[in-house]
DNA sequence: CCAGAGTGGAACACTAATGTTCCATTCTGG
DNA sequence: CCAGAATGGAACATTAGTGTTCCACTCTGG
């Protein structure tokens, strides 16, 4: 199997997901079609390497979360200060561009009814199910905008306690939260007016560094 | 006509306009029928007081836009310094509760495709209809999340630049940006943790005022 | 060259939501 | 009490998206 031309399968896959994050994470009820038009193949296509929606939605998320590892792995938030590790962090998740309001998304503040988030559903068996919550958000280790923080982002945090770089008034997952919400206003505020992406990564950074170090240093 | 039961129907209306900004802006793709079933009416009722789908989103948003105004009017933010002023700002716009999420999502960064946000949309008309953009955004002042601010708003914080509470570094649009995404952040932090009310409003107040205020006092 | 992988288009049945109509019931003011 | 407003339920046609099947076309490696 696949002894052919074996690359073109991976390609043709990534450039799929590529275009879903693009589309769905702009809308998150685009329909497959758009999806197949963004990735510049058949929707027939589509569904040759995603029989369902759901399936695709997953994958996405999948190469999401992956991307977003690589980023903190880049950020090396376990070197220097607290605050200069935080900025890094904010540096690093800035350039994931789409991915990020693709994961800020996933769990906003709302219940996003029974279906998976915002999508048509057409789920066949969760309607009257009042014991949803099929395990929604049982990932691993939690490196998105909610939830609570994972060890290390929390270490990094307490260590810019103890450093004075950061407020200790400020708990590690409303760090997170602030970071997130930061990186998602700087990206809405690129679309608008003529800002470049160096002066928003530099207004993003500026506010995050203001927000959380301690009131009076 | 409406010699009766006059009062009866602004009751109702109110009821699906409230219910529907609650379901609505937790899940903007949430069918007609959970919005009829929250307000706790039938679904031909709410057919009655807004034919279509595109008819109640529009009443939403006025109204969203209305409460958002009063909030405005309530915080002064003609009167003290421009981060005593902010902060008035944020106070009551956080008492927005769902009104917030709406108007947040309501221009995220995403084109939002060409139906007019994340509904399935049965538009009839504008699918191929490259003259869209409807009008969807020409809003009179601009209090929301996006966009760039309006004179008052823009007002408050440069006279936040001149009393020395506002880093002149910050353009008002950002400003703005900042203090929704905060706000945002809040809201959704709310969510997760067993944090207070209170408690999520000081560290939003706490972060606004450090992301805002000049670097070095 | 040529077998087979990879693709795209068309057609199909199916589902969920929408918007509409009709009618029976309940509430309310005079 | 009673006329009319207001409502809710049921049934209906319509629409958009989904998922599937089938077939013709085009590459590519051996």
């Amino acid at each position: 199997m696949t002894t052919a031309p074996t690359g073109s399968r991976a390609r043709t896959r990534q450039a799929i997901l590529d275009a879903a994050i693009t589309i769905l994470s702009r809308n998150p009820a685009a329909s497959l079609g758009e999806v197949a038009a963004a990735a510049d193949v058949g929707r027939t296509t589509l569904h040759r390497y995603f029989p369902e929606r759901g399936d695709l939605v997953a994958a996405m998320q999948a190469e999401a979360e992956s991307r977003l590892v690589r980023a903190r792995l880049r950020a090396r938030i376990a070197d220097d200060t607290g605050a200069d590790a935080v900025r890094r962090l904010c540096q690093e998740y800035f350039d994931l561009g789409d991915v990020l309001s693709l994961l800020f998304r996933d769990q906003g503040p709302g219940d996003q009814g029974p279906g998976d988030s915002a999508e048509p559903a057409h789920d066949k068996d969760n309607k009257d199910d009042k014991t949803d919550k099929h395990g929604q958000n049982d990932h691993d280790d939690e490196n998105g905008p909610g939830g609570s923080c994972d060890p290390e982002f929390a270490a990094m945090v307490r260590r810019g306690y103890a450093d004075g770089s950061i407020d200790p008034d400020l708990p590690p997952d409303w760090v997170q939260s602030l970071i997130w919400s930061q990186l998602y206003a700087g990206w809405s505020y690129l679309a608008e007016p003529g800002a470049s992406r160096h002066e928003v990564l530099r207004l993003v950074l500026r506010s995050v560094e203001g927000a959380v170090r301690p009131l009076r240093r």
